[in-house]
DNA sequence: GTACCTGCAAAGCTTTTGCAACTGG
DNA sequence: CCAGTTGCAAAAGCTTTGCAGGTAC
C-alpha cells in the first residue's frame, strides 16, 4: 500500500498555476513553459509537464482532452457519439441519437460559425467495473 | 492553383478501409497496421498513416478526435464546454450551461457506468472567418 | 507515360524518465 | 531530516517525410 505523496507548494508549481489561471486560452505545455519562463527563467520543460500532471491530479486544473495522445480512427464516417472507458481507454459507439438542438442553441451565443459538435461520454466499461471488485 | 490529386484504389488502401470497417473498436494507427499486416505482410506503417489521412479526407472514415496531437490545459477545473476553431486550432470556452440531461438519457442505454461527459463545438472563429474573404 | 503510391529509414515533435543535487515542511 | 522536486539530458513514443523504385489508370 502506498500513501499519496504530500504535495509541496514550490515556486515553480505556484507560478505554473497562476499563469494558467491568468489566460482564457487553453495552452499546450510548451506555451505554458514560455509563459512561466518569463518569471522563472531557469525552469525546465520537464518540470512544467510534471506539475501540470500533479495539478490535474489535484483538480486545480484540467486537461482539455482526456484523450491519450493517439489518433484513433473510426470506420464509420457519420457523426455519432462515443463513450470512453476511463480505466482501459476502450471506446464504443454511444447508442444515442444526434442532439441537433445543441448547435441551434449554441449559435446565438457565440461569434464562431458553428459547423459541428462532438459529444463523448466518459465512464467505466463493464469489463473494468467487474474487475473493481 | 493545384488540382486535387486523383486518388487510386490501391490494394493497400482497400485493405486498410476494409479492415477498419470490420471492427467496431476505434483502433489507433498501430493496431490498424497489425490488422492489415495479416493480409499484406509487407505493408509499412508509413503507408498506413498516409492512407488513413487520405481516407479521412475522402470522408470514408473519420478520426475520433479532431484534436491535434497536443495536450492542452485549462486553468478552470470545472466541467464546461469548449468551442474549437477548425482553421487555427484556437479553443474558447463555450458560453453554454451544462446539459445534465445528457447523462440521464444515456444511462439506461449502456452497460457503462457513466461518470461524465464532454461536449465540444467545432466551428470557425471570428478571426479566421474574416480572413476567408 | 506519368501522377500517384509504396517501403524503408531517418527525422521530427511532444512527452516521459533517470539521476544527482536541492528544498519545503 | 527526508520525501518530494528540480534541471538537465537522454530516451521513448507516435507521426511525418525524403527518396528511389513501383503501379494504377
Amino acid at each position: 500500500m502506498h500513501n499519496k505523496p504530500n504535495h509541496r507548494t514550490t515556486q515553480q508549481r505556484m507560478v505554473i498555476l497562476e499563469e494558467l489561471k491568468k489566460v482564457k486560452t487553453h495552452p499546450a505545455a510548451d506555451e505554458i513553459y514560455k509563459m512561466v519562463r518569463k518569471r522563472l527563467p531557469r525552469i525546465s520543460l520537464g518540470t512544467v509537464y510534471r506539475n501540470l500532471e500533479v495539478l490535474s491530479g489535484l483538480k486545480k486544473i484540467q486537461e482539455v482532452d482526456i484523450v491519450e495522445n493517439l489518433k484513433r480512427f473510426d470506420g464509420n464516417p457519420e457523426n455519432h457519439y462515443h463513450i470512453r472507458c476511463m480505466k482501459c481507454g476502450r471506446i464504443d459507439d454511444a447508442p444515442f441519437g444526434l442532439e441537433n438542438d445543441l448547435e441551434k442553441k449554441m449559435r446565438p451565443l457565440t461569434d464562431y460559425t458553428i459547423i459541428s459538435h462532438r459529444l463523448e461520454f466518459i465512464g467505466i466499461c463493464p469489463g473494468c467495473s467487474s474487475k473493481d471488485k
